[in-house]
DNA sequence: ACAAAAGTGTTGAGAGTACACCCATGC
DNA sequence: GCATGGGTGTACTCTCAACACTTTTGT
């Protein structure tokens, strides 16, 4: 028996966030849990994880890479149940949460609060962050927590929200900028009380990787 | 249906090279692939990595991590098999290649020369490879590799045949001896036509990450 | 005028890279 | 004496980290 479980991460609310179903079957009923399920015969493994997303989020195309496969002989009371967990990212405002066929209810836990998860969720998380951390250093994947533009002072949020410390604006915006992959829009972000912001682009949403990136 | 397949590197006549076994049972009879097996109902899933690569080689203590799910509906001609592929390291000397019940050889294989491979199989030692590749950069898992006392030259050594590329004597032992995992050993290596060489071992054996090592 | 985020350069320290010669031994 | 790998230091470049003030807007 193989399913599919997959870590949304997300920003809402100035926090990193990360979706959670309440689930409407045993065991764990009424828990909260990480979105997934059976993957189905001659389904791939990516397609349920995306499938499950889909069914929560309205959303179908999101950044998706598998984290990890945990098959401990007890985490499941059913038996022995293998979970292919998946690392997701999507910004928050694409996501129309539904509870779907599975799940009495569907939410956004800012990480630092979550409540308490059935089987293995919690370490499944746990994983996912660590990955999504490293992940951030030598590839792009941030952009896809991000909307389409942005200021430079948005995507060091997003850096500082993952990693849980604040950077140095100067130094960050230099490294950033050399990296080449984003580009100015001639738009600005203004309507504030203060001063307009520089809106940027990334050159590509193509995932690529970097030698040494942050 | 759920397997674990192992990707055994080794250090062989100055080659990385690879365990494979010539596959007895159908399908793919009579050719080469990866040591690996169907999960027990209550085995961990490591333990079912370490027991094929026990079988082949007799050895049971080697570096193993789990590397990636490969799931592809087609991989396998009898079905939907999904495979948990595991990394592992091993110096050459502790293998004692012996073919178990479902092999009818055991062999190594330099990576730059491998047979036709059953399966995906092809596809997973390359992505082991580069799993290796980068590992070496940020932990010590290349120790895995070595005898318990070797040389500066022969740690090197290691380096350059899973980079495939010479790298600096005089930057590799500052680097090396700079991160203060080694110690010298009292002995040193004679008894070759040579200047004798000053012998090290690890200071600990325990997995450790490091922050950029090379 | 004030609050709030945007924007902007320099300096010092440390790491990385390139590079060439002598040493100890066995045959 | 020669072949083989062992052993050693310096100079340059580049990257990283620390650090503070002015600008533009809305209220």
């Amino acid at each position: 028996m193989v399913t599919a479980d997959v870590v949304l991460f997300t920003i809402e609310g100035q926090k990193l966030a990360v979706l959670l179903i309440k689930r409407k079957g045993k065991p764990f009923q009424g828990m909260w849990a990480l979105p997934g399920g059976f993957i189905r015969m001659g389904e791939e493994l990516g397609h349920a994880a995306i499938r499950e997303l889909k069914e929560e989020t309205g959303v179908g195309s999101v950044y998706l890479e598998q984290l990890y496969t945990f098959g401990g002989v007890k985490r499941d009371p059913r038996g022995r149940i293998v979970t292919i967990a998946y690392l997701a990212l999507a910004p928050r405002h694409i996501m129309r949460l539904n509870a779907s066929y599975d799940a009495v209810d569907v939410d956004i836990f800012p990480i630092d609060n979550l409540p308490p998860l059935a089987f293995d969720h919690k370490k499944i998380i746990e994983y996912a962050l660590i990955r999504l951390r490293n992940k951030i250093q030598y590839t792009n994947v941030a952009w896809s927590l991000l909307p389409s533009v942005f200021s430079l002072g948005e995507i060091q949020k997003v850096y500082e929200l993952i990693w849980g410390k604040h950077l140095d604006k100067r130094n960050f915006r230099k490294k950033i900028i050399s990296l080449g992959i984003l580009k100015k829009v001639s738009a600005v972000r203004s309507g504030l009380r203060q001063r307009p912001a520089q809106l940027f682009a990334f050159k590509t949403k193509k995932y690529t990787e970097l030698r040494r990136f942050f």
